[in-house]
DNA sequence: ACAAAACTGAACTGTATAGTTTAATTGCGG
DNA sequence: CCGCAATTAAACTATACAGTTCAGTTTTGT
């Protein structure tokens, strides 16, 4: 079994998976999200399982099959979570920032960046595991969103731009210092006063890139970090 | 010797680097960029270096030391290539793009991804390397393009926001998906066509969100990618 | 030239790990 | 109650690797 056949036989298997395997398959996550690839050893998964070795070698043939079945299965998981707005009612500013605040608490989630590290860290020897997570988490949200703006642009609520560009902008500007401080793991952890200086940022400078009218609103400075002792 | 320690004191011992420790750390730091921490073994490494273990062991007490040494000196040199334009006589749409350019190319550059690659794999076991990345690297590119963004604001050519969350911004829309794509490694890798839309849909952008008037240029719609089969 | 220092190659220790095998045990349907 | 399949614990194989040691060789400073 070659490391690139592993993912794409990855969804064949799950036609009934057995409580143990479900066991194995929740420990290993668990454990490869929070170490990595190298860090977890297969005796490591079957302890945290509660599993024998044996039993773990009979529902998966190596450790590479292994991973790159359950990271990958992790990245379909984790893009299937829709973050778009199902009433929209309200104000397109409304909507958008409560769109972007939910989006970087989603980015932010101890889940995800686990996601992103591992597949950071394994895309060079799994290069199916890094077309995975883009395909399945950042493609795949970016066009949902891209559809979504789209819709505003033909309403006319946005100035009419490549929505799949605007979208991936939209993502962009969520996915700052903040964010970049979170997935390595730098203190402190993001507060809350972080996460919705960043939303209201991002929001503000979409809006002046895409609002159709510019009634320029006279915002004061706000500082998100830095520059004060 | 702890890791923790293993980084503060690097900055120590270079007083005179030998020619062997250099050719060690070379080879170390290449071999560590391509495969990262676990797949370089010590062996390798003297290989490579066309050294004998017991010197390798001479000057470097342990792999981790020898990783954490090489990969916060890496970061060091990588952020000390300032990006910020030295002459400025042209419109300063003209000089963002430039910068821009420049930017995203040096991002883009095999030897920045993979350094961001491997500090995001080892930032969970080697903390002091997710510090050093981000203040050595994210951080003061932040700080430096926040300085230069504060002078054109203040010269009226920017209208007058937190500088330091422009400059965050302005990086960030450079960080798309072209961006996550070289991260991880899926090809395509990027084309000079993918590069351009990103810079100019970065700039505008930044632009129309940035500038003090509203001239409000007709621009067409552009796609860098995906929508068409 | 000479002595000290640096270096080499290779063997060695101890440990960790992927994956296998086996004999004994458990659970379950008929 | 029997027998079959799943499971287990533990031992086992083979390999890889971090780090050490040492006898001998090369380099270097003086």
């Amino acid at each position: 079994m070659s490391q690139t056949e592993a993912l794409s036989q990855a969804g064949m298997d799950r036609a009934d998976p057995t409580p143990k395997q479900r066991d194995i398959a929740e420990a290993a996550t668990r454990l490869f999200m929070a170490q990595g690839y190298a860090a977890v050893s297969m005796d490591a998964i079957a302890r945290a399982a509660g599993v024998s070795k044996a039993t773990l070698y009979a529902y998966f043939a190596s450790k590479d099959q292994l991973f790159a079945n359950l990271i990958g299965t992790a990245c379909s998981r984790s893009g299937a979570h829709s973050v778009l707005p199902t009433e929209e009612e309200l104000d397109l500013r409304t909507t958008l920032r409560a769109l972007a605040d939910r989006a970087l608490r989603f980015l932010l989630e101890p889940q995800s960046l686990a996601i992103y590290r591992v597949v950071v860290a394994e895309s060079v020897r799994f290069p199916e595991l890094g077309r995975a997570f883009f395909e399945r988490i950042a493609e795949s949200s970016r066009q949902n969103l891209a559809a979504w703006l789209k819709k505003q642009m033909d309403a006319g609520n946005l100035l009419p731009r490549d929505p799949v560009i605007a979208a991936q902008q939209f993502i962009s500007l969520l996915r700052t210092h903040l964010y970049t401080r979170a997935v390595l793991g730098v203190d402190p952890p993001p507060s809350e006063d972080e996460i919705e200086a960043t939303v209201t940022a991002a929001v503000e400078t979409f809006f002046r890139a895409y609002a159709p009218e510019s009634p320029a609103p006279a915002t004061e400075r706000r500082s998100e970090s830095a520059l004060e002792p």
